[in-house]
DNA sequence: AATAAATAGATTGCATACAATTTATTTGTT
DNA sequence: AACAAATAAATTGTATGCAATCTATTTATT
């Protein structure tokens, strides 16, 4: 195959993962819309619902993302009353982020939706979970083994 | 594994989806920055290098993204001189974009940027040839087979 | 032909993303 | 202790993404 052919869009690794990506976020509107939550702030919940009490650091290296994004998302989540924000006492550059009684009621509402997403992925049982060890192998594989 | 398992970040294809798409797209960020793209302004870019001359609404369905997104996009790669816009004379509504002789140009330059990426991807031949059937799988399971 | 319905883009508003810079605080070095 | 370097968040600026709405044009119906 020549050169040129390798710029076709059809080809490209990259672009079906950017619309996977993409149009799977979209198959979840519908279902966070129903407990209030957009996408990005869903991950930020189930990170605080795996482990609660952690730093924006710490929750930034979680979901890949840096505070330029985090801080407006995190405010967000506070004015929704699912989590509150104090100043590490030992480090006052940090801020602990820690839910709240309504962020961690907010657990429960959740509980179906994996599974409802999970329904939109169209793969036999054996090829969803090699699906899902090369996409860990991919990951794995930016950050040098 | 009970309900809850399934709400850690690491069991959800979609978070992995999302965080590959978005680590990938990095990668390409230096190659693009000396083209002067950014990556959607380069997925464009591809689209109409395939196929040049076609409507706003045919490059909406080959990207998947709306005129809410490709008109001020459309409008940067209009101001850097890589595209012209007309309406069509048939149907005033529609608007067709066309590459200019820069923007043809802009080709060659790309053409070493998908090699660079597939780098990249450190998967095994057969690794990747199954990762890009089942990635395609995935996708075509999204809009009903 | 007149009007309703449909269609293509543009616009508006909100929510990310992320690079680059700034601010506040802490750590390391002398 | 004084000051430089490092670190954690916040801020700023640019570029998406997308739902919802608006505008202009075309098509369908009567």
């Amino acid at each position: 195959m020549i050169k040129e052919e390798y710029l076709k869009l059809d080809y490209q690794v990259c672009f079906k993962l950017y619309v996977a990506s993409k149009e799977i976020i979209r198959k979840y509107t519908p279902l966070l819309e129903k407990i209030n939550l957009t996408y990005t702030q869903y991950i930020t919940m189930l990170a605080l619902w795996e482990k609660d009490q952690i730093s924006v650091k710490e929750l930034g290296e979680k979901l890949y993302l840096d505070s330029g994004t985090l801080t407006p998302l995190l405010n967000k989540l506070k004015s929704k009353g699912l989590i509150d924000k104090t100043r590490q006492e030992k480090d006052g550059r940090e801020l602990i982020l820690s839910l709240t009684k309504k962020g961690i009621e907010l657990k429960e509402k959740a509980l179906n939706i994996p599974e409802a997403i999970a329904g939109c992925i169209k793969l036999e049982k054996e090829e969803a979970i090699e699906f899902f060890r090369l996409l860990n192998k991919v990951l794995r594989g930016f950050y040098g083994e």
